[in-house]
DNA sequence: TCTTCGACTGCTTATCTTTT
DNA sequence: AAAAGATAAGCAGTCGAAGA
């Protein structure tokens, strides 16, 4: 490429024009430069390849052997470059054979992929879906890096310096299984603190934002299991008599759970997608944004 | 950090030179 | 003599260095 320095690519555009039209009046017609603004390219280009290029013949101008050799690679080469530099291909799903990489928590897993993931498989089958750990501390490397495509985040706390677009916000019920005997009804506050209760908690911790909201109104509630994933503790709420305050979206379409409105009111989150300036205004990207958003 | 100034570049128009 | 190419002069825009 070195070579190139010393070079401003427009010459070879005017040398391009100059090969065909064999005439530096009707090649500046062309690129609608004046003649000796052509003229003095060529005299440029002349200098730059130590060769005359064009010489003046009997019907009109002639190129020399030097020109001659360089007519077919300066065309495919000028081709390429225009091709690289024009706008990107419209991303075309039936034919994309990319693979996706979104860092999910279980929760998004279930409730934003899991949705999308028959469209997608219909609609672009030959693409593949890589989901990660999530990470938020190392999420905005990643997506800079181009380790991860997209995630999926709460927007409250969500890392900062990425491109985000809200997706839905998700309030809390009561959860317990079918049939469960306390459950026949909304409990009230005092029969909801008796219930025992499963939590998430990333760090074996035992209290959430329904223990401050139970705080506030001077009550405790008997938190018995406390497990690091949301399907974990849907599975423990399932296949037990505990009941959990769980995400609505979670647990609204299985069959095995039974829905309470909670006697108190906890306060939701949002859940933002994220993604990286680097890949916002690609075609392939916007589309699988799209695609998730409609989904959800 | 903003402004000014000079060097440089790449174009134009006008004109000269060369070729047919 | 006409057509085509080259050269000259001038103008506008850009860029980097220097100064406020």
């Amino acid at each position: 490429m070195d070579n190139l320095r010393s070079l401003d690519l427009n010459l070879l555009v005017t040398l391009d024009v100059l090969l065909a039209e064999q005439n530096v009046t009707r090649a500046a017609q062309r690129l609608h430069f004046s003649q000796p603004a052509v003229s003095v390219h060529l005299a440029k280009l002349r200098d730059l390849l130590g060769d005359p290029l064009l010489l003046p013949g009997p019907r009109g101008m002639r190129p020399t052997a030097r020109a001659e050799a360089l007519r077919a690679p300066l065309r495919e080469a000028l081709a390429a470059l225009s091709k690289a530099v024009a706008p990107a291909d419209p991303f075309d799903p039936a034919s994309a054979d990319r693979t996706w990489r979104i860092a999910a928590t279980d929760y998004t897993e279930s409730t934003v992929v899991l949705p999308m993931l028959g469209d997608l498989r219909a609609v672009a089958p030959n693409t593949r879906l890589a989901l990660v750990e999530m990470a938020p501390a190392l999420m905005t490397k990643q997506a800079e890096q181009g380790d991860i495509d997209l995630a999926f985040h709460t927007t409250d706390g969500s890392p900062e310096g990425l491109r985000r677009r809200t997706l839905f916000t998700e309030r809390y019920v009561l959860v317990g299984r079918r049939e469960h005997p306390k459950l026949r009804r909304r409990p009230t506050l005092k029969q909801f603190c008796e219930l025992e209760h499963v939590m998430v908690s990333q760090s074996g911790g035992f209290q959430a934002g329904t223990d401050e909201v139970l705080a506030g109104l001077g009550h405790a509630r008997r938190v018995v299991l406390s497990v690091p994933h949301f399907l974990i503790a849907r599975a423990a709420v399932a296949a037990s008599d505990l009941v959990a305050m769980a995400p609505e979206r979670l647990v609204r379409n299985d069959p095995a759970l039974q829905i309470v409105t909670a006697p108190i009111d906890v306060p939701g989150f949002e859940i933002s997608m994220l993604w990286h300036e680097r890949v916002h205004r690609d075609p392939a990207h916007q589309w699988l944004r799209e695609r998730i958003a409609n989904a959800v």
